[in-house]
DNA sequence: GAACATCATTGAATCGTTTATATGCTTGAT
DNA sequence: ATCAAGCATATAAACGATTCAATGATGTTC
């Protein structure tokens, strides 16, 4: 492969005029520079930004790291770190952990190895961060997304969880529902504890008990939605209404309900985290708490790079993106009073 | 950050003998190996890849770029890639190109600058290597994943894409279907053509006449699922069966029975690429030509690494990876004799 | 006890850039 | 004609590692 040497010597100049070509560092004059560029194209020439990291320390590249790109929440969010990273020159490379906290901790070592400039993480863990102390120590700029664990020094960019779920709770209160459900995602990750605080806190405000047979947790995947919508149904008592708090967990109620054959709103209502069975075959459309999935990943990439290049110095800080409530079909009061029902439910109880 | 020659410093001995106790290059007495790794710790010392990178003249890294990561079929693939490079000492990365061909062209250069040692790659385009050409000139491996491009000079690990869809038809034609329409990808992409002909052989092989009318050209999208899907069913003489190429296509055509109240096998049949519908709530299930996504994932990158490493050195090589029919209760015969069900249609046309 | 082989350790060149500094050429003022 | 200023270009020293070749210490053999 051609080196800027070879380049100078086929142009006739010297490397730094090559190199002050490439980069505009400093007039070069007409007629150089078209001999610098014929060179370049005939030798097909590539600047290795190798070498150029080295010399300059720093890589122009970005890393996101990811727990499960299997789970379509996040592709969105990298979409949007990509475009503002591309926008502003960097480059972003994505790695996925697979949920292993072990594999997080060879990844981002790999990451520093490699010094890219940034990184973007979502933690497998919410509480380990042993890890990451040495690789912010060590000059690395972090901003964590979607999750933060507690104690890091990092900016973060992060949903209001707990007003989502709230106000979504809210909603299905005021749609009559007393006996509301809540399949929760992992209590060990801040999200799923915030989303249940939300829940919770809209129970509160309505004086509505929060039974502890009502809440079941979950873990975020297919499987779990699954298996806890199939047991809320075949319960003798059912609630009114299921508050599920992820998109990927809600397919799953969703199957359940196909196979025991419940219709929603009639049957129960439903409400969700993540807008992702709007591609779902599904009847109704379900109310969903949005994410603005693609923004928080342009925000994040946005805050990342300022801080690279010192336009934000002051201390870290946690940016909550504001979810959206989309009321549709599946919240609809269910066609007997909800007094009456909630009686038999309690009597039978 | 810490250097190596501080490192060396620190511990009283040269950079080389940092260097082997890193490397394990060659023996170190255990003294010095201790009095470096203790140096090392204390001094929170990451070796500069970079650095490395520039001397030893490869990166050990890998990249995948990808046309739409959002396109569930493709993390998967990412994770069996990601797995054989992590297993072989390799870094894998993930850039998108959102199917525009500029953009794939300013991530290859990207790459390439950065030397990456090889990239996986589904191409945006079909037709156009001008931006690879000179890749692969430089000495950058490649191997074309799910897609390749006519003329390019890459190995290639693709889907026997005709064999699926042949054997995927054969059997709903043994399963009494004669009418069956097929929403096909994009024809521009050699996947949306080679179904497109397995479809062909397989009604060809069953003296069925190809009919215009019954394929729709859709492009891999969930929108041109549902147009289609409505379309097909709206028609006053509708298909005994679908054959649906992807499976995001066949979500949108799920959507589309449920608007329409359509129920699957009885009113029509379906059959579709892709294992994307069992995490969704739709009855029946589907029969599915399942491509081998991880297995993909891994055997290309595998391959990638032979040639980077030199194992394999003979001229580039397709390898087609085989396709699994699943059979499904979606592909049953529907209740009516087919021969009765397709005169009435045909009479009332 | 001398000569030699063996082995751990080190010095220094190198990878391909950037960039501060030096150099040399024009040009205009005196 | 001389000199300073201004500009384009070139030279050479980094950046942080790897690794070949050289050095020196130790052990073996006759």
């Amino acid at each position: 492969m051609a080196t800027i040497i070879e380049v100078a010597k086929r142009a006739d100049v010297s490397i730094a005029t090559v190199s002050n070509v490439i980069r505009g560092t400093r007039r070069v004059s007409p007629q150089l520079t078209e001999r610098v560029q014929t060179a370049i194209r005939e030798l097909n020439y590539s600047p290795n930004e190798i070498a150029r990291s080295l010399k300059v320390r720093q890589t122009r590249m970005l890393a996101m790291v990811l727990p499960d790109i299997t789970n379509p929440f996040f592709p969105e969010i990298i979409r949007g770190a990509e475009d503002t990273a591309f926008e502003r020159g960097y480059f972003l490379m994505t790695a996925n952990t697979d949920e292993q906290i072990g594999r997080e901790r060879r990844i981002v070592a790999a990451l520093r190895s490699y010094r890219v400039d940034g990184v973007l993480l979502a933690s497998a863990s919410g509480t380990d961060i042993s890890h990451l102390k040495g690789t912010i120590d060590a000059g690395v700029a972090l901003v964590c997304l979607d999750r933060t664990v507690p104690g890091i020094r990092a900016d973060a960019v992060l949903l209001d969880n707990v007003r989502g779920a709230r106000e979504c709770v809210r909603h299905m209160i005021q749609k009559g529902h007393r006996s509301i459900a809540i399949i929760t995602g992992s209590l060990d990750l801040q999200t799923g504890r915030e989303r249940l605080r939300g829940y919770e806190e809209a129970l509160r405000e309505a004086d509505i008990p929060v039974e502890r047979s009502r809440i079941l947790e979950g873990d975020f995947r297919h499987d779990s939605g699954y298996r806890h919508g199939k047991h809320i149904m075949e319960q003798s008592v059912r609630p009114d209404a299921i508050f599920v708090c992820n998109g990927v967990m809600t397919l799953g109620v969703l199957k359940a309900f196909e196979e025991l054959n419940i219709r929603c709103p009639e049957d129960i209502a439903l409400a969700t985290f993540d807008d992702l069975a709007v591609d779902s075959p599904f009847h109704p459309q379900l109310t969903t708490v949005v994410q603005p999935s693609y923004e928080m990943g342009a925000r994040a990439a946005g805050i990342l790079i300022d801080r690279i290049e010192g336009h934000i110095t002051k201390a870290p800080s946690i940016v909550r993106v504001a979810p959206t409530l989309i009321v549709r079909e599946s919240t609809e009061a269910p066609p007997h009073p909800v007094a009456k029902r909630s009686r038999r439910a309690s009597a039978r109880s």
